[in-house]
RNA sequence: GCGGAUGUGCCGGAGCGGUCAAACGGAACAGACUCAAGAUCUGUCGGCUUAGUGCCUACACAGGUUCAAAUCCUGUCAUCCGCACCA
């Protein structure tokens, strides 16, 4: 069988890359470097799926030609082995998560290697292991000591079916991120975070650095979420209480305030009188999960406080209240019913006034409100600024409370800290101990890695908990008993540096040398999903700048160019899923037809960063081409190419070059065919030939391998030179000789068509230098054998355009059906005036007719004269 | 609600102002080869057709800009994705 064959050579292949190490590499500073890199996977115990090699696939591509075009290239693959699945896994299987992880990584690792991906294996690495997740801890004890690390009780995501806090990052409209069905519950718990907000400016203005698709870029800027506005300052029983407004000139109409429920001060506001009702009020809230947030009523419960106005000087009550976010801007709001909806909904509920300040302009008034008017308008009702227009009324405002002290200009973002701690076992350990004396107390470096303990008990509450002999430790300060931190971190904290880590794997002593990092940083190319736009790769931002300051790097960003692939889907359109029964699994494909064809077929199914289907079909027919390709070209005919082989092996150098780096590797493969197709029959030269196999290699890596060996060469073809194409090779004229001839035949017979008619009538003549057929040669022959008008019209204009260095190009000849509507002649607009006035004289000579030369200004005379504008035309009285 | 993307033939998708009834692939149909199937090759593959280098209708819908629009602009609709009570 076929099949076998072809799996015989990807094993002898993937072999004899192993053994002569060919895609390892070491820092040479002569070499210019390229470091493309593919988001880890989770290894997950079902093995590779069909998403993950349409990804390594892209990237192998991508870094197979990178290597061939003389780059050092590193390449590695790595497993992002911690996490809560495995975990799950691994409590329902009995098993160690540890085992089961390494397990499926050797998996994946071996699937990985069928599919031909060129990873630099010595260079592999798995979170999960000590070796690597010391360094978690050596860069947490290193946040911690500048002050990016700190602990702090609020309010946290609490998912019910993963046991953990969660980051805002892994919260997604209320649910968790891992599970789509879980509302995530709001708890109080004393967390670590990272002070990603250090950050927050740096990483909102560096998105415009980024090569980055726009969407995912467009996303973090959201994400992170910088809004202008106005601190003013609200005074409540004495003490001063900032709040944020980007609706300054509101503040007149302001008839009540907000405080978030959960906000720390809250307990001030709240007089003897209200506390009972503010406590049912929470306790009522804290019932609530975060959920369904439309449907959620907006509600509240007055604290017996209030709050005065500092431009009114009115008092207005202070509520409290579920819709205001404790985190954002400073935890409570003033509240304009008449110009915000949430505002206007909470007043209409709880019946309180509801004072207009705005009117759409100074003789529109609002009919009535049904709803709050919330554009920007004009002022009214507002002592001094009325007739002012919002915009200018913030401004005024905001001079006068900075004048008064009472506020100021300012903005707020909504990106928050980074919540780190988790309170499950498969993690890395916080390397913090809690001392009675002391306190807080990060673990020595020396003492790094705080091992994962293997006595626990899964399955109430933290696991690392339940161990005692992890639990129980001395201080390290001043050594009496004292308790670990049992919390594990996040995930996303491996995935932050792991980059880093490739450039120096095997260092003991230290994360990463920090020659061999910059020698490799950044990232060149970086390849992977959408979704983790506002996740892995803000923290991993984060991680790279955060290092930066801590001298160990001098990478800004670590990812300059970002590319994402699209969504493979099942046979049926749907997303693959087990659960829908749609999953094709590579390894399968790749046994039953081969690795190439695989690749081959992914490749060819549709752009790779639009979305795709997944076809049988065309698994079978892109099979039968790799086949027939590889046959075919075993038994290829040596000998010296003609000027069509030439043409076309150098124009698809040329193309398929340009295809890659744009990462348009479905136009390639349709190129490659074509070009196959064309040279499947011909003679062709070894040289040739040898660039056709390399062109064709970092799609089909394996059988070119083989050809290139049956072609008497010792080399490795994965290392052999990219080819550069010979443009005097290539030849425009040539590459569209069969549909140049047809074109010329019918031109030449509409021309004659219309010639032979009573009335010339007006014939149109387009002539564009974007058609680039050469077609001059062509037409003067068949002008030699008969002559009439039409024809004569085509030489003369050829020969004038000629004179004037524009390259004739293809002549389109019609009849036009209104005359009066259309210019005769459009010629492209970079034909000069001059050439124009010349080229009249010899037209009214030749034809014998009056002849007119155009040349419109405006559209106007354009109509006037049948011409376009601004480009010059002939008129054939 | 806000933001982003997309809408092309039976399907997946190219095209990004004039070479467009639309690359390339898949499916389908017909023919060649076969005892037959498969494989392979050839042709057809929007409609009409006097079969023509012909006509009509087409690139979500409706308008607009152009001598010329699938391509540019405006609006509408549909689908997908992201954010979501951020003051």
């Amino acid at each position: 069988m076929a099949e076998n064959e072809f799996n015989k050579i990807a094993a002898k292949w993937q072999k004899r890359w192993a053994e002569k190490k060919a895609f390892e590499v070491s820092e040479d500073p002569k070499k210019k470097k390229c470091y493309v890199l593919e988001m880890f996977p989770y290894p997950s115990g079902a093995g590779l799926h069909m998403g993950h090699s349409l990804n390594y696939t892209i990237g192998d591509i991508f870094a197979r030609y990178k290597r061939m075009s003389g780059y050092n290239v590193l390449y590695p693959m790595g497993y992002d082995a911690f996490g809560l699945p495995a975990e799950n896994a691994a409590i329902k299987a009995g098993e160690h998560p540890a085992s089961y992880t390494e397990n499926s990584m050797k998996n994946f690792v071996m699937q990985q290697h069928a599919l031909g991906i060129s990873y630099s294996w010595d260079r592999m690495l798995a979170t999960c292991r000590p070796e690597y997740y010391k360094w978690n801890q050596h860069f947490f004890i290193k946040f911690y000591e500048k002050g990016l690390v700190y602990r702090k009780k609020s309010a946290v995501n609490w998912c019910p079916d993963c046991s953990t806090v969660l980051a805002n990052e892994q919260v997604h409209s209320g649910k968790c991120w891992r599970h789509t069905e879980t509302d995530v519950e709001t708890k109080h718990l004393e967390q670590w975070f990272i002070k990603t907000t250090a950050y927050t400016e740096e990483l909102l203005a560096d998105i415009k650095k980024l090569n980055w698709p726009e969407r995912i870029k467009i996303m973090q800027e959201n994400w992170i979420g910088k809004s202008h506005g106005t601190e003013i300052e609200f005074e409540i029983n004495g003490k001063k209480w900032p709040i944020f407004t980007t609706r300054a000139d509101t503040i007149f109409g302001v008839t009540f305030m907000v405080v978030a429920a959960q906000h720390p001060r809250l307990g001030e506001l709240v007089t003897p009188e209200q506390k009972q009702n503010v406590d049912a009020f929470l306790k009522k809230i804290k019932s609530v999960s975060e959920k369904e947030l439309e449907a959620l009523d907006k509600e509240g419960v007055f604290t017996g406080s209030y709050a005065i106005n500092p431009m009114t000087g009115d008092k207005v009550p202070v509520y409290a209240g579920n819709f205001v976010i404790a985190e954002y801007g400073s935890g409570m709001v003033m509240a304009v019913p008449a110009h915000d909806q949430r505002d206007f909904e909470f007043a209409k509920k709880y019946d309180i006034p509801i004072n207009e300040v705005i009117h759409p302009s100074k003789d529109k008034k609002l009919d009535d409100l049904k709803k709050a008017y919330t554009e920007y308008g004009v002022l009214v009702n507002s002592r001094e600024f009325n007739g002012l227009s919002s915009e200018a009324a913030i401004e005024k405002l905001q001079s006068w409370l900075s004048k008064h002290n009472l506020g100021k200009k300012t903005f707020n973002y909504k990106f928050r800290d980074w919540l780190v701690s988790r309170q499950r076992y498969w993690g890395t350990p916080i390397p913090m101990v809690y001392c009675d004396k002391c306190g807080v107390v990060p673990v020595d470096e020396k003492d790094l890695p705080v091992l994962l303990p293997k006595d626990v008990k899964f399955g109430h509450g933290n696991p690392l908990a339940s161990s005692e002999s992890f639990v129980r430790t001395k201080c390290p300060r001043c050594g009496a008993a004292a308790k670990r931190e049992t919390d594990t971190m996040d995930t996303f904290f491996d995935s932050s540096w792991y980059f880093l880590r490739y450039c120096d794997n095997k260092n003991e002593a230290i994360a990463f040398d920090r020659k061999k990092a910059e020698y490799w940083m950044p990232v060149d190319q970086y390849i992977g999903g959408a979704e983790h736009a506002c996740m892995h790769l803000i923290y991993a931002r984060f991680f790279t700048k955060a290092l930066r300051d801590l001298r160990m790097i001098s990478a800004d960003e670590p990812f300059p160019r970002l590319f994402n692939q699209g969504m493979l889907h099942g046979p049926d359109g749907n997303k693959m899923s087990k659960s829908l029964g749609n999953v094709v699994n590579p390894i399968e494909m790749i046994e039953r037809y081969s690795a190439d064809a695989l690749r081959f077929n992914l490749m060819s199914l549709a752009s790779p960063d639009s979305n795709s289907v997944w076809n049988d079909n065309g698994m079978e027919s892109a099979s039968k081409f790799v086949t027939k390709m590889f046959g075919s070209l075993t038994h290829e005919k040596i000998g010296k190419s003609s000027k069509g082989v030439e043409n076309k092996i150098n124009k698809l150098i040329k193309d398929v070059t340009a295809d890659i780096e744009g990462f348009k590797y479905n136009l390639a493969l349709i190129k490659i065919r074509d070009a196959f197709e064309y040279i499947e029959h011909e003679k062709i030269s070894k040289r040739d030939l040898e660039s056709f196999i390399k062109i064709l290699s970092p799609f089909c890596p394996h059988i070119t391998e083989e050809l290139w060996e049956r072609l008497g060469n010792k080399t490795l073809l994965s290392l052999e030179p990219w080819p550069k194409a010979d443009e005097s090779k290539i030849d425009e004229k040539l590459d569209a000789c069969d549909s140049l001839a047809a074109c010329t035949r019918s031109d030449i017979n509409a021309v004659k068509k219309l010639a032979s008619l009573d009335k010339i009538g007006k014939i149109t003549i387009i002539i564009s230098p974007k058609w680039k057929y050469g077609l001059f040669d062509v037409l003067k022959k068949e002008m030699q054998k008969t002559r009439n008008p039409g024809e004569i019209l085509k030489a003369i204009m050829s020969t004038e355009l000629k004179k004037h260095g524009q390259d004739i190009t293809r002549i389109v000849p019609t009849v036009v059906k209104d005359p009066s509507k259309m210019p005769t002649i459009i010629l492209s607009q970079e034909l000069e005036r001059k050439a124009l006035e010349e080229a009249k004289e010899s037209l009214a000579s030749e034809f014998g007719c009056g002849v007119e030369v155009v040349i419109a200004e405006d559209s106007k005379e354009a109509k006037a004269k049948n011409a376009a504008p601004g480009k010059p035309a002939i008129v054939l009285a």
